[in-house]
DNA sequence: GACGAATTAGGACGATTGCCCTAATCTCCG
DNA sequence: CGGAGATTAGGGCAATCGTCCTAATTCGTC
């Protein structure tokens, strides 16, 4: 019924292009233009600018969940999972460097154009935050897991930022070396 | 010769709007109808918007440099110093919560458009930094006293776009006392 | 009060934006 | 092969963008 094709292109093309200029500056032509097909076309897939913003925002969902779920088989001790997650920050340097997190940065956007879609946006955070908690109670933490989760989440976010500011990917690094160490004395303080 | 007045009032008005929409999404339009002037009038005090940007940026300079002057004349011990930066957080609370931090915001945006004036604009980020950097001096942590800077700076800046997602005033005030139970521990373990 | 300079008002420009329409093309099944 | 539905191409719309120009007004000074 419907190819799938064009469509995951554009989203795709969408995602990245919102992700590197905001999703503000991200025009139709500009996506149109990284799919090479016409515009026409590209209004029979999207009809507002709205639809394509929350298609993005449910692939980079879907995405997230999928990750997540990965390192629950990989690590299998809770530390070492949410050691999988302060590792975001080394395996995609080179980007967060240039373009600071996809997460804070749209969500930081579309607060400022009060747009609808920031709640669902949001869901990206709550995303982390949940399952952060998660781990943070398997570690013993119970009482202050979501505290803890949303303390990481943030100096995630603030390790982001200034990286992308300063452009340093070694102040990346030796911020991941500290919150590796700053986990493990959360884990020996438990159980 | 030159009148300040209407110059200030428009540079003034863009500091704010920029702030709350951000530098893209803010218009010639949106500043000259703030001020109530004409947009010929406006174009006789900034011929490109890129001024605008670079006036408005020059004036948060100017204000951080007092407000950081004041900080120590009202702080006389180095920690009381740092945490009046800390207590930023609690005193624009409203604002941070619904536009995040001017200086994090402002200097995403910037490194995302690819523009000139990010440079410019980090020096905010460089203002605070050499701060705090020698109040940690003074604080006995001559080594790390960069790194410790570094990590307030992120921090802040991580709450700052947590609470302005989750639109969290009290998430704040948590992790403002953290970070000061987290200053008074680096106080102690110095000297 | 008059004159030159500083300031303001208001409109116009080309480009780009999000959005919309229609005709052409492709695909697949009877 | 042929026709119906899915897909694509390309142009056009009104609105807004940053920028620019010129005429009117205000101001300080003699």
């Amino acid at each position: 019924m419907n190819d799938r094709t064009t469509r995951d292109r554009i989203v795709e093309a969408a995602d990245r292009l919102i992700y590197r200029q905001g999703y503000g500056h991200t025009s139709f032509s500009d996506i149109a233009d990284a799919v090479q097909i016409s515009r026409g076309n590209f209004y029979y897939h999207f009809k507002y600018k709205d639809e394509i913003l929350d298609a993005v925002i449910d692939r980079r969902l879907a995405d997230t969940r999928e990750m997540l779920k990965q390192w629950e088989v990989d690590g299998k001790r809770p530390e070492d999972r949410i050691r999988s997650f302060i590792h975001i920050l080394i395996a995609n340097r080179a980007d967060i460097k240039r373009y600071g997190c996809p997460v804070g940065t749209l969500s930081t956007e579309l607060a400022k154009l009060n747009h609808a879609s920031q709640a669902e946006a949001n869901k990206l955070f709550t995303l982390f935050r949940t399952w952060l908690r998660k781990q943070f109670t398997l570690l013993g933490r119970k009482a202050d897991a979501d505290a803890l989760a949303m303390q990481l989440l943030a100096r995630s976010q603030g390790v982001a930022t200034l990286a992308s500011a300063y452009r340093d990917e070694k102040f990346v690094r030796r911020e991941v070396r500290q919150m590796c160490d700053w986990l493990e004395s959360c884990a020996e303080s438990a159980d």
